[in-house]
RNA sequence: GGGAGAUUAGCUCAGUCUGGCAGAGCGCUACCUCGACAAGGUAGAUGUCACAAGUUCAAAUCUUGUAUCUCCCA
C-alpha cells in the first residue's frame, strides 16, 4: 500500500536509484531498434530550462517505445565546446594569479581535463534527477580517445579527398580570443553609428566618399563608383590620393557600389571588410593591411608614427580629428551601422586575412540536399527544411581551425621548410612519406571547431571508425529531437558528415522544438534576470509535474512561453492521480478482480470502449510526434471520464454483487493501464503507484492494446450524464443542499440501473409513480433521449428564476434548431454532405425538437 | 532586400495539414468537507477566431490581399 501523501521528491530519488542499479535504461534485444543521441550539452553548462524541455520530449519518446517494444537506446553525453572551457578554466586559473602562457599549452590542457573531472559531470547529474532513461553506460565525450580518433580520421580522409585544404582568406576574426571563428559564430547587431563623409582629392579636385570606419582608411586601395552613376563617368580610371597617408590609389567602377549610399563613392579597404575583399581581388587591387590580430594599429612604416599600436576604435577617434584639422570632413551623419558581435566572447568581430584550415561543402552538400529532398530525413514541423534548404543552397566553405588550445589538435606536421603533411599520427607521417628521424616535424598549433567533432557524434559515439556491434545495430539513429537556433550548426552538418562516411543519413526524422520564453514571452535570460531553474522547480513540485508540464505544453516548432504555474498543475494532477490510486485499491483489493468472461454491465462497457478510443486516439497523434496534443487528450479521458465519471459510476456497481468482480476487474484494470499510458511523461510516480498493485516494475511493462471490441451503441452514459447534470444545476440554483434527498417520478420502463446511478449521483429518490409522471400538472421535466425524469417543483422552486431560465434555453434551442432546419433544406448540402453529417443533422434536429417539447411542458405548467 | 512564424476567452496557448454548431489550463462567480482526493468536488459565465475580399451547401481552418508583432538570413 502507498503512502498517505504525495512526496514527490522522496519517491522520484528512490526510483531513480532503483532504475540505475538494475540498469534499466540499457537497450532490452528486439527486432525492432530505436536509436537516439542526445545534443550534447556543452561541458561547462548546467541545466536550463532548454535542455528540460529537449530532454523531456526526448525522454518521453524514449520511454514511450521501451514500453512499445523496442530495443530503445538513448546516447547521453557532452562536447567540450572549445572556446567558453578554455575561457572558464583560463578564469579560474587567473583567480590564482596563473597565466596560461606561462602555463604552457600541455600543463594547460591537463588544467582543463583536471577541471573537467571535477565539474564537467554536472549536466548529466542533473539530468538523472528529472528521471532522463539515458543508457549512462554509453555516455561519450567529444574529446574521449574513441571520438577524438574519429575526428582525426575524418580529417584525413577529407584532406586526401581535397575537400579539406588551408588557404589564406579573410574570416572572421576575434581580436579577443585572438581566433579564427565561422560565419555561423558571428551575430550581426544594429548599432547607432556614424556615416563619416570624407574628401579625397583627384587632381585638382576632389571626391566625397562615405564611410563606417573611416580608420580603415589606412588600408585604403581603391576608391569604387558605380558604372552606371552619371556623376562619376569621368572619374573612372583617374587616381584619388588617401588622406593621411597619401597613397594614390585608382578609381575603379562596379556594380557592388549602390548609387543611393552616401554621396555613390565609396572608399576600398580589400585587407579589412568582406565585400572590399571581393571588389579587390576581382580588380586585382592591392592589399595592404593596417590592422594587426589583436585589433591595433600595425606598426608599419606607411603608417603615420602617432597612430601606430592604438587600438582601432582609438585611432578612428584620432583619425577624425586630424581629418577635421585637414577640412577633409564634408559632413557627419548619423547612420544605423551593423556591428559583428562574436557569439561567444561578445567582442567585435574584425574581417581578416590569416591562413586557416577549411572544408570543402559545396560536394558534401549536395548529397545532404538530396537526404531531405527524397524525404529520407523528414523535417517535423515540415516548414524547417525551407530554413534548411536556404542555407545548404548557399553554402560557404568552412573555417575549421581554431587559434585556441583545448580541443582536437588538427593532424597536421610541418617540416622545417614548411612542407605539409597530414596524418593520423606524426609515426605514420613520418613513415609514408619516408622523413628521417632527423627531420623535425612540427604539429600545427591549432585545434578543431568544436562543431567539428559534433558533427561526426551520430557515429562516432557509436566506434566508428572500428566496425562495431553498436554502429551496425544503432546507426542510422531514428530521430533527433533538437532545436532550431542549431539547424545550421549542428544538424546540416551531422547530415554532410554522415551522408558522406557512412553513405546514410544520420537519423530520420528531425523534432524540432521551440525555446522555452518567460510567462511574458520574452526571452529567458540572465541579465534580464527572468530564468528560471528547472532543478528549483523539480525541487519544489517534483520532477514529474517539471516534465509533466513542459511535454503538455510543447507544440512541436512552437516557442514555449512558461508559467511556473503549469508545474504547479501538473503536481496538482499526480496527487490526484495519486489518491484516484487509493481509490482503486479501497474498492478493488477485498474483491476478487479476475478477467471476467463477459463485460456486461453498460458503465463498464462505457469506459472500455472510452479508454479504446483514447488509446487509439494517443497513439496516432504520438506517432506523428504531436506528444503535447497525445497527453491533452489523455489528461481529460483521465480527469474526466475515468475520474469524475467512472469512479462514482462504479461505487454503484460494486455495492451490487452480480456487477462485483466485473467491475472490480475494470476498474483495476483501466486505472492499471493509464498508469502505463502516463508512464513515459510521469515515470516515477506512475513507477511508485504500479509497485502498490504489482511486483514486476512498470518500465519493464508493455504498452497497453485494446479492449476487445464493444460497442455501446445506445450510448446510455452520455445520456445519463447529460440527465445527471441537468438535476446537480437544478438543485444548485435553488440551494437544495446536495445532502438532501429529492424525491422524483419516472416511467415504469425507466431501467434499474440507471434508476439506481441517478439517485447515487443526485441524491435523490425516484420513484416510479405512473400517476404523478404521466399527470403532468405541477412537474419539472428533465429529459434526454428516451429517459425522463419528474421533479413536483412546488416546495422548492422560484417560478421566476425557472421559467426565464427556460425561456433562454429555449432561445438558444430555436436558434440551433434554425441552423439545422436551414441545413437540411439545403438540397446542396443534402448532396454534397456526407451521409454521416446529414445523418447527425437529422438526430441533431429531432433531439433538439424533444428538448424544445419537454421545456414548452414544462413552461405549461409552471404558468398553470 | 529575401525567408519563416504569430494574431482564437481576462492571461498563456491547442485546434488550421485533412472545412462540418469554438477547446484546454490558469483566472473568475456561486455552492459543497458526501468514506479516494480542499493539491478536491459540483454547477456556471466568458469569444466579430486581427482585418478585407474570394472559393464552398458550409471557413478559425482553403485562396488572395492588408495590418501589427517576433525570429532567421543578407
Amino acid at each position: 500500500m502507498q503512502d498517505e501523501q504525495y512526496e514527490p521528491v522522496k519517491l522520484e530519488k528512490k526510483w531513480q536509484k532503483i532504475w540505475e542499479e538494475n540498469s534499466k535504461f540499457r537497450p532490452t534485444p528486439s527486432e525492432k531498434k530505436f536509436s537516439i543521441v542526445i545534443p550534447p550539452p556543452n561541458v561547462t553548462g548546467s541545466l536550463h530550462m532548454g535542455h528540460a524541455l529537449e530532454h523531456s520530449i526526448i525522454d518521453v519518446i524514449v520511454r514511450y517505445m521501451r514500453l512499445k517494444g523496442f530495443e530503445t537506446l538513448w546516447v547521453p553525453g557532452t562536447d567540450h565546446a572549445g572556446i567558453i572551457t578554455q575561457l572558464l578554466v583560463e578564469k579560474e586559473l587567473a583567480k590564482d594569479g596563473i597565466d596560461k602562457n606561462t602555463l604552457g599549452r600541455d600543463k594547460f590542457i591537463d588544467e582543463v581535463w583536471k577541471w573537467k573531472e571535477e565539474s564537467g559531470e554536472n549536466i548529466s547529474n542533473q539530468m538523472k534527477t528529472l528521471g532522463m532513461s539515458c543508457d549512462w553506460s554509453m555516455e561519450r565525450f567529444t574529446m574521449d580517445d574513441g571520438l577524438s580518433q574519429a575526428v582525426q580520421q575524418v580529417f584525413v580522409e577529407l584532406y586526401e579527398k581535397d575537400l579539406i585544404y588551408k588557404g589564406t582568406r579573410m574570416v572572421n576574426w576575434d581580436t579577443e580570443l585572438m581566433s579564427a571563428v565561422s560565419d555561423l559564430e558571428v551575430n550581426m547587431t544594429s548599432k547607432q553609428g556614424k556615416l563619416w563623409n570624407l574628401r579625397y582629392q583627384v587632381g585638382d579636385e576632389y571626391l566625397v566618399i562615405a564611410t563606417t570606419r573611416p580608420e580603415t582608411l589606412l588600408g585604403d586601395t581603391a576608391i569604387a563608383v558605380n558604372p552606371d552613376d552619371d556623376r562619376y563617368q569621368n572619374l573612372i580610371g583617374k587616381e584619388a590620393i588617401v588622406p593621411i597617408v597619401n597613397r594614390k590609389v585608382p578609381i575603379i567602377a562596379d556594380e557592388y557600389v549602390d548609387i543611393d549610399f552616401g554621396s555613390g563613392c565609396v572608399k576600398i579597404t580589400p585587407a579589412h571588410d568582406f565585400n572590399d575583399y571581393e571588389i579587390g581581388v576581382k580588380h586585382s587591387l592591392d592589399l595592404i593591411s593596417c590592422m594587426d590580430l589583436d585589433g591595433s594599429i600595425l606598426n608599419e612604416n606607411f603608417i603615420p608614427e602617432q597612430y601606430r599600436g592604438l587600438d582601432r576604435f582609438d585611432a578612428r577617434k584620432k583619425i577624425i580629428k586630424e581629418l577635421e584639422g585637414l577640412n577633409q570632413v564634408v559632413k557627419i551623419e548619423d547612420y544605423t551601422i551593423q556591428i559583428p558581435i562574436g557569439d561567444r566572447s561578445k567582442s567585435i568581430l574584425e574581417p581578416m586575412i590569416t591562413e586557416q584550415w577549411f572544408v570543402k561543402t559545396k560536394e558534401i552538400a549536395q548529397k545532404a540536399i538530396d537526404a531531405v529532398e527524397g524525404d529520407e530525413i523528414q523535417f517535423i514541423p515540415k516548414n524547417w527544411e525551407k530554413t534548411y534548404f536556404e542555407w545548404m543552397y548557399n553554402i560557404q566553405d568552412w573555417c575549421i581551425s581554431r587559434q585556441i588550445w583545448w580541443g582536437h589538435r588538427i593532424p597536421a606536421w610541418y617540416d622545417q621548410s614548411g612542407n605539409v603533411y597530414v596524418g593520423l599520427t606524426e609515426d605514420e607521417v613520418r613513415n609514408e612519406n619516408n622523413l628521417s628521424e632527423n627531420e623535425k616535424l612540427n604539429q600545427d598549433e591549432d585545434v578543431l571547431d568544436t562543431w567539428f567533432s559534433s558533427a561526426l557524434w551520430p557515429f562516432s559515439t557509436f566506434g566508428w571508425p572500428n566496425d562495431t556491434d553498436e554502429l551496425n545495430k544503432y546507426y542510422p539513429t531514428s530521430l533527433l529531437v533538437t532545436g532550431f537556433d542549431i539547424i545550421f550548426f549542428w544538424v546540416a552538418r551531422m547530415i554532410m558528415m554522415g551522408m558522406h562516411f557512412k553513405k546514410a543519413v544520420p537519423f530520420k526524422d528531425i523534432l524540432i522544438h521551440g525555446l522555452v520564453r518567460d510567462s511574458q514571452g520574452r526571452k529567458m535570460s540572465k541579465s534580464l534576470g527572468n530564468t528560471i531553474d528547472p532543478l528549483e522547480l523539480s525541487q519544489n513540485h517534483g520532477a514529474d509535474a517539471l516534465r509533466f508540464s513542459l511535454i503538455e505544453k510543447a507544440s512541436p516548432g512552437q516557442d514555449v512561453p512558461f508559467d511556473e504555474e503549469w508545474t504547479v498543475a501538473a503536481k496538482k494532477f499526480g496527487n490526484k492521480i495519486w489518491n484516484a490510486a487509493k481509490f482503486v485499491h479501497l474498492y478493488t483489493d477485498d474483491i476478487e478482480n479476475l478477467k471476467p468472461k463477459e463485460i456486461k454491465s453498460p458503465e463498464n462497457i462505457w469506459i472500455l470502449e472510452r479508454f479504446n478510443n483514447t488509446l487509439s486516439d494517443f497513439d496516432s497523434l504520438f506517432e506523428e510526434y504531436k506528444v503535447s496534443e497525445a497527453y491533452k487528450v489523455f489528461y481529460n479521458f483521465l480527469w474526466s471520464d475515468l475520474f469524475d465519471w467512472y469512479f462514482e459510476l462504479s461505487k454503484n456497481l460494486i455495492l451490487n454483487d452480480s456487477n462485483k468482480q466485473e467491475t472490480a476487474y475494470v476498474l483495476r484494470s483501466v486505472f492499471l493501464n493509464s498508469l502505463k499510458i502516463l508512464n513515459p511523461a510521469m515515470p516515477h510516480i506512475t513507477e511508485e503507484i504500479w509497485s502498490s498493485f504489482d511486483e514486476n516494475l512498470l518500465i519493464d511493462n508493455k504498452w497497453p492494446s485494446h479492449y476487445p471490441s464493444i460497442i455501446d451503441e445506445k450510448n446510455e452514459i452520455e445520456i445519463l450524464k447529460k440527465l445527471i447534470t441537468q438535476i446537480r444545476n437544478f438543485k444548485l440554483t435553488y440551494g437544495i443542499k446536495n445532502s438532501q434527498i429529492v424525491e422524483m417520478y419516472t416511467e415504469e420502463s425507466m431501467e434499474r440501473w440507471v434508476k439506481l446511478q441517478i439517485e447515487l449521483f443526485t441524491k435523490s429518490k425516484i420513484n416510479t409513480n405512473l400517476q404523478i409522471f404521466s399527470n403532468h400538472e405541477n412537474l419539472i421535466i428533465f429529459q434526454n433521449q428516451n429517459y425522463k425524469i419528474g421533479l413536483v417543483p412546488g416546495e422548492y422552486i422560484d417560478f421566476d428564476i425557472e421559467k426565464k431560465k427556460l425561456s433562454k434555453k429555449l432561445v438558444e434551442l430555436n436558434k440551433s434548431i434554425e441552423i439545422s432546419e436551414s441545413r437540411l433544406k439545403n438540397k446542396k448540402f443534402i448532396e454534397n454532405a456526407k451521409k454521416e453529417l446529414i445523418e447527425k443533422e437529422k438526430n441533431n434536429l429531432e433531439t433538439l425538437t424533444i428538448e424544445i417539447q419537454t421545456i414548452n411542458e414544462t413552461l405549461k405548467t409552471l404558468n398553470g
